[in-house]
RNA sequence: GCCCCCAUCGUCUAGAGGCCUAGGACGCCACCCUUUCAAGGUGGAGAUCAGGGGUUCGAAUCCCCUUGGGGGCACCA
């Protein structure tokens, strides 16, 4: 069970589909295990279904990889690239001599033969048995064809794909995670190992790489649990060594299934773009499925790294709780120093607040934000226009509970002028709440009462980043201008 | 249908026979702070540890059964 061979692990993604959270998390999973015992880290790319494989799929793989901060010693470090690394070629589509070589071993040791029935014939089996209640699996029908059988299936142009033998014995392991378990081959039909276009197959493949990349640990998701004595049958079949398995958890949608686009959001990239980062993300995807047994909880990778063990995985699966990695992401966030934050928000703010100026807004809507897409809103009213601004309400809303159109209309001249008495050198937070505070005094005005129409004008919102601080960014031509043009609006409605 | 895995607050989890009248976090509720919204602070509700049998002086922790959930059984990965 456990092995002195170098530690080795890899992760295997396929470019058919964008990075998924779960294959992200397996991936964390494996890095963080390697890193902690000082092993080599792997990618290779299980492009072997050409179909449904493309480059784009697999930029967005590597790509929002390198995002989270996960790296490999060996493998692709760009879609397309060149591989680093001595046991390469590291994408399977490249690989496809070898696969074919040891497929050719398998027939020649009579451990798999070829199976010529057609895709309606097997379907035509699958559904007796499904009448029959029960398990659908190969029939054996070309286990033990004779030479003339098959020369007269070839005479009808029949192609052959490859069957592994299954032999019908107990495989047992000892899963790092779950313990010793125990499967029953006999229960197993015969499998395609290469299809009849030539194309070979998922099981097959994973073996064949796994031992020529001397892959010493294979932590990959629960859903493979089943298929590891498939797994171990062919190793022993072709003569490998048995690496030692590892069966994570699945990450669940609410409902406890499988996560799954269908019901939840699954892409790594999805989770980027709407302003996740890749801190909190880590750092979330770390806590669903372990835990390092004390109750701290923020992480970053390399305390990851030192504190993680697989053996301390749990077994059962995680509900991805969207709020938690809301709350972490926040924290992440208000950690952050101005400049860091800034950058960070640049793609996510309207080019047209220049960089300065989001230097300064950071302060004020830091503590305001859970993504960094919720930037957008909170800085707008720096960059639309005055009329803009006067359009996003309504002249009502400028009108206090307790007052009428004629009181707002007071309100806001006097804080106008109050206002308007200020230089720009004076136009400061600090002088503004004091000048805004005084004027509401005066007027015998609740502060918020007084505060919340000026709001209202200035920013074109009901909430808004602090309200002084927000008018000092904006400078005092355009406060007055937005303060005129609700006066107007008020007017206009009186 | 068959095989395998799993099971502590709504959720993520601590817990590896006595430290548990089960701890933390998210979420929720209340209060405080407060120019809005947040953030922050304080407090609260919330799990007879799925149920039932054992084992033991003692079980959330070990064993068995039941129930529930999940995964797998492709010429997909």
């Amino acid at each position: 069970m456990t092995s002195d061979r170098r530690f080795r692990v890899r992760m295997a993604p396929s470019p058919t589909g964008p990075l998924h959270i779960g294959t992200a998390r397996t991936s964390l999973y494996n890095y963080l295990a390697a890193r902690h015992v000082g092993g080599t880290y792997v990618l290779r790319i299980e492009d072997t279904d050409v179909a449904r494989s493309t480059v784009e799929y697999e930029r967005d793989i590597i790509d929002n990889l390198h995002w989270l901060g996960i790296s490999w010693d060996e493998g692709p470090q760009v879609a397309g690239g060149e591989d680093v690394g001595t046991y390469g070629p590291y994408r399977q589509s490249q690989r496809m001599d070898r696969y074919a070589r040891e497929a050719d071993r398998l027939l020649a040791s009579g451990a798999a033969y070829r199976c010529y029935c057609t895709a309606e014939e097997l379907d035509a089996v699958r559904r007796a048995q499904d009448a029959a209640k029960e398990p659908p699996r190969y029939n054996g029908r070309c286990r033990s064809l004779g030479e003339e059988e098959r020369a007269a299936f070839e005479a009808e142009g029949r192609r052959a794909a490859v069957r592994f033998a299954v032999p019908p014995e107990k495989i047992r392991f000892t899963d790092l995670i779950r313990g010793e378990v125990e499967f029953d081959n006999a229960l197993l039909g015969d499998f395609v190992i290469v299809r009849a276009d030539g194309m070979p197959l998922y099981h097959f493949v994973v073996v064949v790489d796994d031992e020529a990349m001397e892959i010493s640990h294979v932590i990959r998701g629960e859903d493979h649990l089943s298929n590891t004595p498939k797994h171990i049958a062919l190793i022993r079949a072709l003569g490998y060594r048995e690496p030692v398995f590892g069966h994570v958890p699945l990450i669940l949608n609410a409902d406890r299934s499988k996560m799954s686009k269908r019901k939840s959001q699954t892409s790594v990239t999805a989770y980027r773009e709407q302003g996740y980062l890749p801190e909190a993300m880590v750092n979330f995807l770390a806590f669903l499925g372990w835990s390092p047994g004390t109750e701290e909880e923020v992480f970053t990778l390399d305390e990851l790294a030192a504190r993680f063990e697989v053996g301390k995985v749990h077994k059962a699966g995680a509900v991805f709780d969207a709020e938690r990695l809301d709350h972490l992401n926040g924290l992440y966030i208000r950690a952050l120093a101005d400049e860091q934050l800034a950058h960070r928000l640049r793609p996510f703010v309207p080019d047209a607040l220049d960089d300065a100026s989001l230097l300064r807004v950071v302060p004020l809507i830091r503590e305001r934000l859970v993504r960094l897409s919720d930037a957008g809103e909170l800085v707008a009213f720096l960059v639309e226009t005055d009329a803009e601004v006067a359009a996003n309400y309504e002249a009502a809303a400028l009108i206090p509970k307790k007052a009428d159109a004629a009181g707002a209309a007071a309100a806001l001249s006097r804080a106008r002028s109050v206002l308007a008495d200020l230089d720009h050198a004076d136009f400061s937070a600090e002088v503004l709440e004091e000048r805004c505070r005084g004027a509401a005094e005066a007027l015998g005005w609740k502060a918020g009462d007084f505060f919340r129409p000026i709001r209202l004008a200035v920013t074109g919102r009901a909430i808004s980043p602090p309200l002084f601080g927000s008018m000092e960014l904006l400078g005092r031509d355009a406060t007055l201008a937005r303060l005129d043009a609700a006066a107007e609006k008020l007017a206009v409605t009186a």
